[in-house]
RNA sequence: GGGAGCUUAGCUCAGCUGGUUCAGAGCAUCUGCCUUACAAGCAGAGGGUCACUGGUUCGAACCCAGUAGUUCCCA
């Protein structure tokens, strides 16, 4: 067949990406065989595929090629999940640009445009993923809020409720004033920021009628000074508080202070929640608007004033400067409070600050009415089944945040305020009574029993959406069996019982608490099972400067560029070398570079095999060896890189394989058996060794596979005329037999001798091409004599002799105990061959020194393993014959 | 403020049960080669006080304690 001369990435990709959908080969439907299943994190229905997916989905997509290799019936469910906030601010933002407001629109309306556009834009995702190589089952692909997903997650709500396990209430919550959303703790970035801590003077009310006390020097003043970094907050003070133990200011119990600005009167209060050393040491209590003081206002029973609005704009309730933004409230404030003398100083500070994870806005402390999941008891199991080992986090490091985290784990708060998203199924009436139920029919009949005038257009469904993860944690589950909710696991479809527990589950640490952990509770909650056994957590990908890759640091190359540039298999291998499981990754282009040259390789190997001719020769000694060498170092090396697999050490497997094709394949057998060039004309080849070639090429294409798909594939092709399903996405991967030790040794004792040779010229300046003859100091022609011809080939020598006596005028070398000489007339520098022999002699004796001792020390003869005194007598014994023999050269010369 | 992790060659990382002079790999660098598969390549070479200080041990990159730097998580 005809070979280009280089390989077309591009061409490649379309052609077999396409060949393997027309084929099925990733579909999964189940059947006697042993199912390996994946389920997709899935992305956001919003989102572009950036660095984190490509590494995410390039490691899935290494597992499950494997294991279909391997035998197993692979599944791979893709999809997307809804996203709730991102969406909706993207269609917000798209109407907007048409000049439509959202509070104009009905709900209805709403998400008529919402799921107008998902249909349009979204899932472009997995179109990328596509061109990774991404080997999903596509049919079964999901989206969290299609009908019957939607379905299960309402039936979860409305379990979970009659399981007295969700309940509602105004909670202090993380409000998203951008979003216009509560978002739970886990989506509250918490950033140092810098901020300025303003000192306030609060009037004592009345204190000047009272004696003052004498001992304390702030008590002469008529004011208490309140440290804060929200004076806007103002407004909404209900109390001030220090330490009853603070000696500053125990005139002042019973006293009441004046709100600036507002005048309002308040009392001053008394708490050893206060720390003494921040600040002043007087605090001023804002239940409303601050979760710490609102704990405080229920333990002191203060009134709460809401100074803001949901907008994060100052409300009518903080009586002054109404309508203004916070921020921008917070600079007139400090002003106007200038002007009045009422305040002290202003210090520079770092404080965290709360944002929203979705949309950067400031978060603000609110109040409001919410659903919460209680989640003390439901998350035992998810906890005590990472703890036994039965689910594992890979790498285990992360097992103490998981613990940590469950332990101290907080109810969730699962209401929206959003309309994209499953509606939460609570009906309320017009007399304060709420029902939870999944229509609206239903909700008649039981709130008629408590208010038995109601009417129909009296119901209304609660208005808040349910949190997205309240679907995605179900994923595992509802991707086979939607209705498995309903109907329990033991009836559940033939899918779920099949696949379900899936086998690794691979995701990034940010989302262990987000999603790994609630997936596992729901998991035991809903199968009584595990939903995965393996959780394999990637590191995050950082640009060389270790700062993560982002859309606004601008510093994330764009994915189907990189593709475009360095071919998909070129990009899966860079972003595979350098990425261990839990580490963040310092991305650069090069490694990219790194993986396309690689492919290069294979392909060149492939054009050197594919060109030669055959002979029915019969098969040299040498070339015999060679092929049997190849054959045992494959089998030792298959084994390494099995057993990294099944660490998951990716980068090492990756490794492993890559110096087994470059380094041993290429650079070594395929020059030990490469035929030889005469008279500008290749010689061919015996048959055996070509055929055993072409088997070995096979074998490493496999391994090759799941890191790069496609030239594998091409490649596979092109060996030889194919039946139109034997593709190497279904070859098996290969079984390791007996790797044989002693071929092994010897090469490698070749190894070094050509290594010697090769460092001898490049000493010498002696052109590759002259021919050299090396002798070998020997007692008796050994066996290893096959291995001569090899020798000569990859050093060029004229001949491979033995000697019984040293050779004089010659450099000498050493490999192990055995010494060789090349003998080069005039051309030894007997100063530079003495100081060269000195140096590897004082090695020696050092090392002999070293093991001399270790072997003199009676503790340790008394103490180590026997194994490993016995190999510390043989370095002894080796160290000695290596010494005489260097000593011997050196006296020679 | 509480907790966890990390620190090994210029860079990115291995180093699994403490035991070869154990200090490794890849990339980068340097030197010599356009040797009819591959210059996206071939052949060589240099490069490190294993963060620091103590301790345990016959023996420590590895175990323990402390210090510094750094990252992450939680509040």
């Amino acid at each position: 067949m005809e070979i280009t001369k280089s390989y077309s990435s591009k061409e490649a990709e379309n052609k077999w990406y396409q060949y393997w959908l027309d084929k099925n080969f990733f579909k999964s439907t189940p059947d006697k065989r042993k199912p390996y299943t994946i389920v997709i994190p899935p992305p956001n229905v919003t989102g572009v595929l950036h660095m984190g997916h490509m590494l995410n989905n390039t490691i899935q997509d290494v597992l499950i090629r494997r294991a279909r290799m391997l035998g197993f019936n692979a599944c791979w469910v893709p999809g997307t999940d809804h996203a709730s906030i991102a969406t909706e601010a993207k269609v917000v933002a798209l109407l907007k640009e048409k000049g439509i407001n959202k509070t104009d629109l009905s709900r209805e309306d709403f998400l008529k445009y919402a799921w107008e556009w998902k249909e349009k834009y979204g899932g472009i995702i997995l179109e990328q993923l596509k061109k990774l190589g991404a080997s999903c089952d596509w049919d079964r692909t999901r989206f969290t809020m299609e009908a019957d997903l939607s379905e299960a997650v309402i039936d979860v709500f409305i379990d979970l409720y009659n399981k007295k396990q969700i309940y509602r209430g105004v909670r202090m919550v993380n409000w998203d004033p951008q979003g216009l959303t509560a978002v739970s703790d886990e989506e509250v970035i918490h950033k140092e920021t810098n901020s300025k801590l303003i000192f306030v003077k609060y009037k004592i009310e009345n204190l000047n009628s009272e004696p003052r006390t004498p001992n304390a020097e702030l008590a002469n003043t008529d004011y208490i000074v309140v440290a804060t970094t929200r004076p806007e907050t103002i407004m909404g003070d209900t109390a001030v508080c220090v330490h009853p133990n603070d000696e500053r200011y125990k005139h002042l119990k019973g006293k009441n202070a004046i709100i600036p600005i507002v005048n309002r009167v308040v009392p001053i209060i008394f708490d050893d929640y206060i720390d003494l050393e921040f600040g002043t040491g007087a605090l001023k209590v804002t239940p409303a608007h601050d979760i710490n003081d609102y704990n405080l206002g229920i333990k002191h029973k203060l009134p709460v004033i809401d100074a803001l609005t949901s907008e994060g704009k100052i409300s009518e309730a903080a009586g002054a400067y109404v309508g203004m933004d916070r921020f921008a409230c917070r600079k007139q404030i400090v002003k106007d409070l200038s002007e009045q003398g009422l305040v002290e100083k202003i210090e520079d500070i770092k404080n965290k600050v709360g944002y929203s994870e979705r949309t950067n806005a400031v978060i603000e402390p609110r109040l409001s009415m919410q659903w919460f999941l209680k989640m003390d008891t439901i998350s035992k199991p998810a906890l005590e089944n990472v703890l036994n080992n039965n689910v594992k986090l890979i790498p285990e490091k992360f097992i103490n945040t998981y613990k940590h985290w469950m332990e101290n784990v907080h109810d969730w708060c699962i209401s929206r305020q959003l309309w994209w998203g499953q509606r939460i199924p609570a009906w309320h009436d017009n007399k304060g009574n709420t029902i939870v139920c999944k229509t609206k029919e239903e909700a008649f009949e039981k709130l008629r029993t408590l208010n038995p005038e109601l009417r129909t257009e009296n119901i209304k469904q609660d208005e808040d959406v349910l949190d997205t993860w309240f679907s995605s944690w179900l994923w595992p589950i509802t991707v086979f069996d939607p209705k498995a909710i309903k109907t329990g696991f033991k009836n559940a479809n033939e899918d779920l019982k099949y696949y379900y527990p899936t086998n690794d589950l691979v995701t990034a640490p940010e989302i262990l608490f987000f999603w790994v952990a609630r997936m596992l509770i729901a998991g035991y909650e809903y199968c009584g099972e595990k939903p995965f056994t393996n959780v394999y957590l990637t590191g995050i990908v950082r640009d060389k400067l270790g700062r993560k890759m982002s859309k606004s640091l601008g510093n994330s190359p764009e994915p189907l560029e990189l593709i475009e540039k360095y071919g998909a298999d070129g990009v899966r291998v860079g972003m595979l070398l350098c990425s261990p499981a839990g580490n963040d990754l310092m991305f650069d282009e090069s490694h990219c570079e790194q993986g396309r040259n690689f492919w290069n390789k294979i392909w060149n190997a492939f054009k050197l095999i594919n060109g030669w001719e055959i002979s029915n020769a019969e098969q040299s000694l040498a070339n015999n060896t060679s092929v049997q060498w190849f054959g045992a170092k494959f089998d030792e090396q298959l084994e390494i890189i099995n057993e990294h697999y099944n660490k998951y050490r990716m980068s090492d497997a990756l490794m492993a394989t890559y110096k087994l094709v470059w380094d041993d394949f290429c650079a070594w057998y395929l020059e030990m058996i490469k035929p030889e060039f005469v008279n500008g004309k290749a010689n061919p080849i015996d048959k055996t060794t070509f055929d055993a070639t072409v088997i070995f090429l096979e074998k490493i294409l496999t391994l090759l596979h799941p890191w790069m798909p496609f030239v594998t594939e091409e490649i596979w092709h092109l060996i030889k005329e194919r039946n139109e399903m034997d593709c190497i996405i279904m070859a098996y991967w290969p079984v390791s037999g007996k790797a044989e030790s002693d071929i092994i040794y010897k090469i490698d004792v070749l190894k070094e001798v050509v290594t010697s040779v090769r460092n001898f010229r490049q000493q010498k300046n002696i052109s590759p091409k002259q021919k050299l003859d090396v002798f070998e100091l020997s007692k008796t022609q050994r066996e290893q004599c096959r291995l001569d011809p090899i020798a000569i080939k990859l050093c060029n020598l004229g001949d491979y002799k033995y000697t019984t006596s040293k050779i004089e005028n010659a450099y000498g070398f050493i490999v192990r105990t055995i010494e060789f000489f090349i003998p080069l007339e005039g051309n030894i520098n007997k100063e530079e061959e003495k100081i060269r022999l000195s140096k590897e002699l004082e090695y020696n004796k050092g090392f002999l020194k070293s093991v001399q001792i270790k072997l003199s020390n009676q503790k340790f003869v008394a103490n180590a393993k026997p194994e490993l005194i016995e190999l510390e007598r043989r370095k002894q014994a080796d160290a000695e014959a290596k010494i005489k023999a260097i000593e011997q050269q050196l006296t020679s010369l």
